[in-house]
DNA sequence: TTTTGCCATAGGTACGAAGTATTGGACAGG
DNA sequence: CCTGTCCAATACTTCGTACCTATGGCAAAA
């Protein structure tokens, strides 16, 4: 009979009683709210006790189960020490995770990576390393870092690549440019002025792709200014010397502003990709969070696959990167 | 991290550790030897912590699986007391559980029904019913018990039905017939001398089933003595007053002897069935329990049985189950 | 040798937990 | 009074994984 209560159970019951609302609940523990109503049903099933008075607006823990809420909260704290100290009794010393990223990948992407990483494995640090796409994927190959974030495509195949959400491109301008009283600005609006690019060198089958893309709508890529950082990008549009494309929603300077480009849906992918052959035991865990907070999905190589749809929270926090 | 770690993985890890073998403790768990080896496995993956030196014969638990165990074992009692505090608090009253047997269903497999639902829910009393299938059906159909331990097949349909041993029919004789000194009787022998059986009131659809089956061997059906408890029957036997069909495996009165029969393979199906509108809360656990334990049941007497004849399928009224 | 008793691996199934899409109820504001 | 919003619950579908069977390897016992 208690075998039908674990520990997940328990976490579960003690979001949505600490919540006082099932979706909210769901949205910290990131899940869907139905997922979470039916197992908060299913648990009152098992146990044959109710567990909540549901309200209008919302849920409330009935005496029953703010025994098991107290309780609970002691039991997985127990679980945490004990695990705890069963891994420091093995003095399991990791290796760090060697992580690198593209300048072009969104920052509060990576920094997302590294907390999730931390929490989940506290004692392992990370090593940090920047770098264009070619240089990394160089790293990637010679087994220097163990993954890294970067901007798809990826060039050379085999190696493992997760996906992030995909962002739009959109046309950074100044405020006061004529232009951006539009709501939108035509493809034909940009040529000639769309000069301002990241480096080619940098990433050359991602420039090469852009360069397609500009020209399907008839424009022709004039790369007259490249740089290598997305704030140099805008500091060259602040000076007047052009449009630039950048992600949408990445913060802009002030002075600045983004119009997308009609008719057209230009996307970027950001995409955690790893070292062919790794020692880093972390990597398997840090997928496994990764994919069920922002819904990563695996592809073989470099394939973009249709995302599903973005968690609202992750909407609200601005976390949609290049895709 | 430590969600990697549920209840379950801590009484699997405790099990193995105090068998020291895996085997042992998968046979204790109701589980199939690989599975466990594979959870094993995928804790010490998870943990990054070897908790096992396995050797020839068997497997030995290391410090930090020793940690593990001791805290395992208060965090599996914890729970246990956790839970029953918050169902007492809401004063969970079970309706006893009303089950009811054939006499005809072996005795052994009521009382491991009866011990399974007492361990699972040890505050449920049972209040047990026996009878024949007739009545037994008339009183599902009312509702005046949950349910029963009956022979297949059954008539009315509606009845959810979870069949589960399937076991042969051998013919019963004095130890001192001319016949017993062979190991298999042929069909014609029995013509004429299969004389006793169960009262066919008791349970009409099988014994219409039996003596089509007779018939199909080119037996005529020849009911002379008609009894009703598999005792009685035989006493009948040492009597002298013919043979009977029971079931192989059945316990048997000294100075009889049982014998099967050459070229046909005739079987009697137990199952358990359920009133057609049970308020009994404890069902639903005592069926999935059910299931777990029989499926093993792979090794204990008899020959090589289809093993997921021990799956209930709930589209299946009856009919499959004599074969 | 063969047999026996372990555990591990491989491949498939099935059940449960997760997802999406949608409904229904209960307000609150226009 | 409607309509929009905010809940939870329902009705599906999908996917992961726990579990199964079957088989293999490896020692020690027969």
């Amino acid at each position: 009979m208690s075998d039908l209560v674990e520990f997940r159970n328990l976490k579960y019951l003690i979001a949505v009683a600490e919540e006082g609302n099932i979706t909210r609940a769901a949205k910290r523990l990131y899940l869907a709210q139905p997922s979470l109503s039916t197992q908060m049903r299913g648990l009152e099933e098992a146990l044959q006790v109710p567990l909540f008075i549901r309200d209008r607006n919302g849920v409330h823990a009935t005496p029953a189960a703010e025994i098991l809420i107290t309780g609970g909260r002691e039991l997985l704290k127990l679980r945490d020490g004990l695990i705890a100290t069963a891994r420091a009794l093995h003095r399991v010393t990791f290796t760090p995770m060697r992580l690198g990223f593209s300048s072009f990948v969104d920052h509060a992407l990576y920094e997302m990576v590294c907390s999730v990483h931390t929490s989940l494995f506290p004692e392992c640090e990370i090593a940090s390393r920047s770098g264009d796409n070619v240089e990394l994927l160089l790293l990637l190959q010679k087994g220097e870092i163990d993954a890294a974030l970067l901007a798809l495509p990826i060039s050379g195949s085999g190696f493992k690549t997760y996906p992030f959400t995909k962002s739009r491109l959109v046309v950074c301008m100044k405020s006061d440019d004529p232009l951006a009283r539009l709501k939108e600005i035509a493809p034909a609006e940009l040529q000639a002025k769309l000069t301002i690019f990241q480096e080619p060198k940098q990433h050359p089958e991602a420039h090469l792709r852009l360069m397609e893309m500009l020209d399907e709508v008839g424009i022709r890529g004039d790369v007259a200014s490249k740089t290598t950082t997305p704030h140099n990008i805008q500091w060259m549009v602040e000076s007047g010397q052009g449009y630039a494309l950048v992600r949408e929603g990445s913060e802009m300077h002030v002075g600045l502003v983004t119009r997308p480009v009609t008719g057209v849906t230009w996307t970027v992918d950001s995409a955690l990709i790893l070292g062919k052959s790794t020692s880093q035991k972390t990597v398997p865990g840090l997928i496994r969070e990764l994919r069920k907070r922002l819904r990563l999905q695996v592809s073989p190589s470099s394939v973009s696959k249709p995302p599903r749809s973005v968690r609202p929270d992750i909407e609200d926090e601005n976390l949609r990167l290049f895709a």
